[in-house]
DNA sequence: TCCACAATTCAACGACAACTCAATTAAAAC
DNA sequence: GTTTTAATTGAGTTGTCGTTGAATTGTGGA
C-alpha cells in the first residue's frame, strides 16, 4: 500500500499565501508539476479505476489547481492514457520470456517477468490502473486488450512453433489476467499471500501446457 | 447484448400527461416497479461498474423517478447488493460440480457450471456487476471474494481430499476468474469467440490439476 | 530590453451526482 | 367506510464533476 503522505510530495514548489491559497502564475525553477500530476493519477487510476478517480482529487494530491492537468494533457482522457503510457513495454517483456534460452523454461519465465511488473513500484500503480479500469473503461480495455494479443502472446506462441497460436496465447492470458485479479485487485486466499516463488510453481505449468503442451481435440485432432 | 429497447419494457403502467410529464401517486394495480428497477440497475451495473452507472439512469431505464430508489433500496449501495443479491447460489453450484459422481470429471464440471452462469440472461448480468464492480468498488470485491472462497472453492476443494485445499481452491479461482475477463469483460482473442465446449475442453485439465494433481516442491516435498 | 510563450491559479459554468421532503394517489387493514 | 400504509412524482438541496477563459507570473530567445 502506498505510504501515508501519498502522491505528494514533489510538488512542494508552491508556497500558499494565508489562507490555502497559492501564488497565481509560473513558478520559479524547472518545472515539476507534470511529473507529480502524473505520479497521483496513477495513483487514484490504480486505486478506484477511471470512473472513480477524479481530476480535481488528482489535483489535489499533485499539490496543484485542477486547470493545470487540463493545460498539459487536454482532457482526463489524455491525462489516463498518458498515466499508463509505457507502462507495457513489449518488447522487453517479449525479451525477458524467450531470452534465447529454448522452449522448455517459457512457462515459468512468463510468469515471472508478468509477476515482476506488479512488485515494482511505478509498473504496479500502471498495471492496476490499466486493470481496474479496463474492467469498465472501454479505452482500457482496449489498450489491455490490444496489448495482450498483439504485442506479447502472439509472438511468444508464434516462436514456440506449435499450432494455433492464438488459441494458446488466449489460454496463457486468462491465466495471467486471473492471476492479477485474484492476487493483486479482489485479493483471494493464499494467492493473495503466497511468496512469489510459490505463485510460479504452480502456475508456470499451466502456461508451459497452454503454450506448448497438446491442446485438447477440437484443435489438434 | 441488449436489445436497444433495453431494460424498459415492464414499467409501462403510468401513462404520461402531455409533456413526459406522469400522474404523481400511486398506480393502480399490482407493482411493477420495484422488478424494473432491479432490471434496469443490473443492466447498468454490468455495463458500467458500480461508479459508471448513476441512479438517475437506472431510474430512466426503469421508466420511473430517481426518487423511488431511493424509497425502494435507502441508497445506490442498497440498489447495488439488492441487484446482485442471490446472483450466486453456492449450494447450486457446488451441487451441480460435485454432483455425487467422483472426483474425476470435478474440473470439467466446474468450468461448464461457471460458464453456464455467464450465458444465462439474467446471471450474466449479475456476473457482469460484480466483476466489473469487484474491479474498483470494495463491497463488490468482498463479495466476490467471500464467494469464491467460502461457499464455492474451499467445499470442492476439501471434498477432494487433497493438501491444501485453500491453495488449491485460490488457484483454481484465478483460473475461473482470468477466463470470464477475458472472455466477457475484455474479450480477448480467440477465448471471446470459441464455442463453449472448446473452452471447457482446454480449460478443465488445468482446474483438474488445481484441485487434485500434485502440488509442487513447496508444498508437498 | 522586449516579446512570445509556458506555467499556474481563480472563478465560474453547466451538467449531473446522490439524496430528501412534502404532496398525491392507490391499496390494504380495520 | 375509515384509517393506515405503500407507491409515486415534483421540487429542491448540497455537492462534485469535467471543463473553460481570463489573469498573473516566470522563462527563454531575439
Amino acid at each position: 500500500m502506498s505510504a501515508p503522505h501519498g502522491a505528494e510530495g514533489s510538488g512542494e514548489v508552491a508556497e500558499d499565501l494565508g489562507g490555502g491559497r497559492k501564488r497565481t502564475g509560473r513558478r520559479p525553477g524547472v518545472t515539476l508539476s507534470r511529473h507529480a500530476i502524473l505520479q497521483a493519477a496513477r495513483s487514484r487510476f490504480a486505486e478506484h479505476g477511471y470512473a472513480g478517480a477524479s481530476v480535481r482529487a488528482i489535483a489535489n494530491d499533485a499539490g496543484v489547481d485542477a486547470a493545470l492537468i487540463h493545460h498539459f494533457f487536454l482532457s482526463k482522457e489524455g491525462l489516463f492514457a498518458a498515466s499508463i503510457h509505457d507502462a507495457l513495454h513489449p518488447e522487453a517483456v517479449v525479451e525477458a520470456v524467450l531470452g534465447g534460452k529454448g522452449v522448455r523454461g517459457t512457462g515459468e519465465r512468463l510468469v515471472r517477468t508478468f509477476l515482476a511488473l506488479w512488485e515494482g513500484e511505478t509498473t504496479a500503480r500502471q498495471m492496476r490502473s490499466i486493470l481496474r479500469s479496463a474492467a469498465s473503461h472501454e479505452a482500457a480495455a482496449r489498450i489491455l486488450r490490444e496489448f495482450i494479443t498483439q504485442e506479447v502472446l502472439v509472438p511468444i506462441a508464434r516462436t514456440t512453433g506449435r499450432t494455433h497460436p492464438d488459441v494458446r496465447a488466449s489460454l496463457a492470458a486468462s491465466q495471467l489476467v486471473g492471476l492479477a485479479m485474484t492476487r493483486y485487485i479482489v485479493e483471494i486466499g493464499p494467492l493473495a499471500t503466497l511468496p512469489q516463488d510459490d505463485v510460479v510453481a504452480c502456475v508456470a505449468p499451466t502456461l508451459q501446457r497452454y503454450l506448448t503442451g497438446a491442446l485438447p481435440a477440437p484443435f489438434d485432432a
